[in-house]
DNA sequence: CAAGGTAGTGAGTGACCACTCACAATGGTC
DNA sequence: GACCATTGTGAGTGGTCACTCACTACCTTG
């Protein structure tokens, strides 16, 4: 069965990346094994190393590729606005990022691997210092409002992460800021693990 | 070289959990080997699993022991004061934490586990239940506050994580709100990171 | 169609990992 | 000092991991 046929190494490598965020999300850095990369992207697991070196240049490369993604996400809302309204626009933006939870989910990962790695760290750093630009020059906020505004996004990352607004009572869900997104976001979230529990049965079907 | 004398099975416990918060802490969940654990610890890695049971229920444990010592810290903090006397208080003495990073690392390495993990998930919203809880009495303050509060921690978390205060650039250094606690923690952070290196440089004198 | 570069893999390798079992050391009790 | 519960370990076990090497399949260019 030869269902993928020839690519471009370079294609090749964003297809790797796209499985990379998936299983990094899913299981972290020390987490996720390689060969269980190469399987979802379709290759053999030598040639992922062929690709990217290591497993530390492949977590990275990942990492900087979910950080374009918000950055862009943030860029793309912004653009034409100012002021509050940008700011406004940005915050949305970030929220919908929680809707294809992956993206943050590899961000966590990278922040919690940061302590022991110092090269993760830099690169986390970094992905900081252009958004803290990107917002700082759109909203002309001031750096109390934009701590502000982080830290926000910093505590969506972590209500997402451990599902906090599964919890039905009123201290849980006084934690998200707008109650008609709630249900949005708890569907959303409900259908995508339902897709991970459908896509797990298969695994074990076709393992079985 | 007999250093360490028998000890009941609770005492060995909690002195384990101290060698379990210092490498999960280093290394996450999956990044921690329970051999490393039960080295530190002094015993050797079968007893480990007599008093665990197993990798996960430790890392649970782990973690447990570092919520109650968060929240012990906001307790303490906030007892005989109210409103916004003992808001300022709590939020001290959660900076405070900050100097010794291992406590907030290992409940960032629990965020990051939680997805793919509902039982670890599930602690960790108990902790946020019992802080909630907590700030909610003592202060009186409203939802949002408390959210605009949790928010500044998780940011903290974070900052502390990635050494954002390693960068001497305004952008970073706006993230600090006490301007003169940047350079005790600095100080602090840098003294932890000497003590790992002077560590490590010892281990690989032992294994060379 | 020959040549050569690029895409891609089968089959390992040594190291490490969570976890187990049979057994030894220790200390309190009568 | 004999008994016994509890603390503690040496020596594995099967499995998985990151990573390698020698090799093949394919496509393009002349």
């Amino acid at each position: 069965m030869m269902v993928s046929s020839r690519m471009t190494a370079s294609e090749r490598r964003t297809a790797v990346l796209a499985a990379a965020i998936t299983e990094f999300a899913r299981s972290g850095y020390a987490g996720t094994s390689t060969d269980a990369i190469a399987s979802r992207a379709g290759i053999s697991q030598p040639y992922l190393f062929r690709l990217f070196g290591t497993k530390k240049e492949l977590f990275i490369a990942t990492y900087e590729l979910v950080s374009d993604r918000i950055i862009a996400a943030m860029t793309r809302a912004g653009t034409g606005l100012e002021g509050q309204e940008a700011l406004e626009a940005m915050g949305a933006a970030y929220g919908e990022l929680l809707q294809d939870p992956e993206l943050l989910q590899v961000q966590l990962h990278g922040f919690a691997a940061a302590p022991g790695d110092p090269g993760i760290a830099a690169t986390c750093r970094r992905t900081f210092e252009v958004l803290w630009h990107l917002v700082h020059e759109r909203t002309g906020i001031s750096d109390d409002e934009i701590r502000m505004f982080f830290s926000m996004g910093m505590m969506m990352n972590v209500m997402s992460a451990i599902d906090l607004l599964s919890v039905s009572d009123h201290w849980a869900q006084s934690f998200c800021p707008n109650p008609e997104k709630i249900t949005a976001i708890q569907a959303a979230s409900q259908a995508i693990k339902d897709l991970r529990i459908a896509e797990l049965a298969q695994t074990e079907e076709v393992s079985a």
